[in-house]
DNA sequence: AGGTAGTTTAACTGCTTGGTTAAATTTATG
DNA sequence: CATAAATTTAACCAAGCAGTTAAACTACCT
């Protein structure tokens, strides 16, 4: 079937993941990822209905691919900071190759939350709540300055991902060629779980 | 003139961005610019020509609302860590009163990073001079960790603006109404400065 | 050899959209 | 009031786009 080589399937998919990213949902056009996938606009539509239902595919495909990841980390009864180390690893290993889903993301999710509201709600709930118990019992213990869960999260999150979505402003703004800006993420691997340890720790 | 009422020509611009700022550039239709502005397809091109024309304003305009905010405040003589304090509380300030704003400029610098290109390389450059040397001496004199003043911008600049671009992904994330979600970007204004000065206090 | 799924070709439909036009109408302004 | 500018109306054009269709071709399977 298809063993050996790429299955039309899965071309058209990466081809439609590319373009998507690339342009956005509003800006993507059908013919584009026919051309990309190295077929034609028929083939395309007897593959895959409608605009809509592809997007939907690749929306689900890009959530699901990233989302488990950082919770499966999270869930873990690893230590505080060694689970800070690995998921600010985890994550940042995994966008460096995939840069410009975060900024995909984040747009659709804006765009339309309902998706992310559903891929969420309905599986990865509470995957949460043993990093929020391990945070209050830290604070509670005086291990940690007192911060609340949430706001921890969202400053690793911030630290993570951002750099991502504003690559071409910190580029500009700190006058960093391509190499630069790739050697500065390479440092951020370790010194964002550093810079956050350092952060909280009592 | 216009010292009464708001100029057509200012409802126009107010439309287009409202527009611009949900839609994005490509998904923004002119017809319903003119809608919201309370006009007529007809007028609003007889003010703005097309809507490349258009576009090209509002983003301008955009970035150059919420650029030289940051900079003059990292280009003054101000002690490191009152600079800190003061930068994030002027933008989390202005980016929670404009909070679809980041996720526009955010799309259309990746999707066209010459625009803002040439409006930070012919106006704001080396305003970050001032906080470049500030971190380099500190770092020298031994009062904070060592970090280069890259890292540390790119830090402050995520933990201020990420969480309102993945806000959709936060609030389901943690379980937050918008209420939630408002208190603790009001926490925020205080508790950011203060996570980044214990980061990076020796 | 014949059938079936995958694929191409090429033309076409129907709708949306950016943009235009010309004439009519309203509003300001001197 | 008269003139010019602002605004509306309504129709239109051309291009781009998603999606369809039918016929032909290819490759593989049994």
């Amino acid at each position: 079937m298809d063993l050996q080589k790429r299955s039309t399937e899965e071309l058209i998919l990466e081809a439609a993941q590319a373009v998507f990213l690339e342009k956005g949902l509003a800006g993507a056009r059908m013919q584009e990822i026919a051309d990309r996938a190295g077929i034609n606009k028929a083939l395309l539509h007897y593959y895959f209905r409608s605009k809509e239902k592809l997007s939907a595919l690749i929306i689900e495909r890009a959530i699901g691919v990233i989302l488990p990841r950082v919770m499966a980390v999270l869930d873990t009864d690893m230590e505080l900071f060694d689970k800070i180390r690995l998921v600010v690893d985890t994550y940042l290993t995994f966008v460096s190759r995939n840069s410009f889903l975060p900024l995909f993301i984040v747009n659709e999710v804006n765009r339309n939350p309902h998706f992310f509201f559903r891929a969420v709600v309905e599986k990865e709930r509470n995957h949460l709540d043993k990093f929020r118990r391990q945070v209050e019992e830290a604070v509670a213990q005086g291990r940690i300055h007192p911060i609340s869960p949430a706001q921890l999260f969202m400053n690793v999150m911030s630290l993570v991902i951002f750099p991502f979505l504003g690559k071409p402003i910190i580029q500009v703004g700190l006058g960093l060629s391509d190499k630069d800006f790739k050697r500065e993420m390479e440092h951020r691997r370790t010194e964002v779980a550093e810079f956050v340890i350092r952060a909280i720790r009592a």
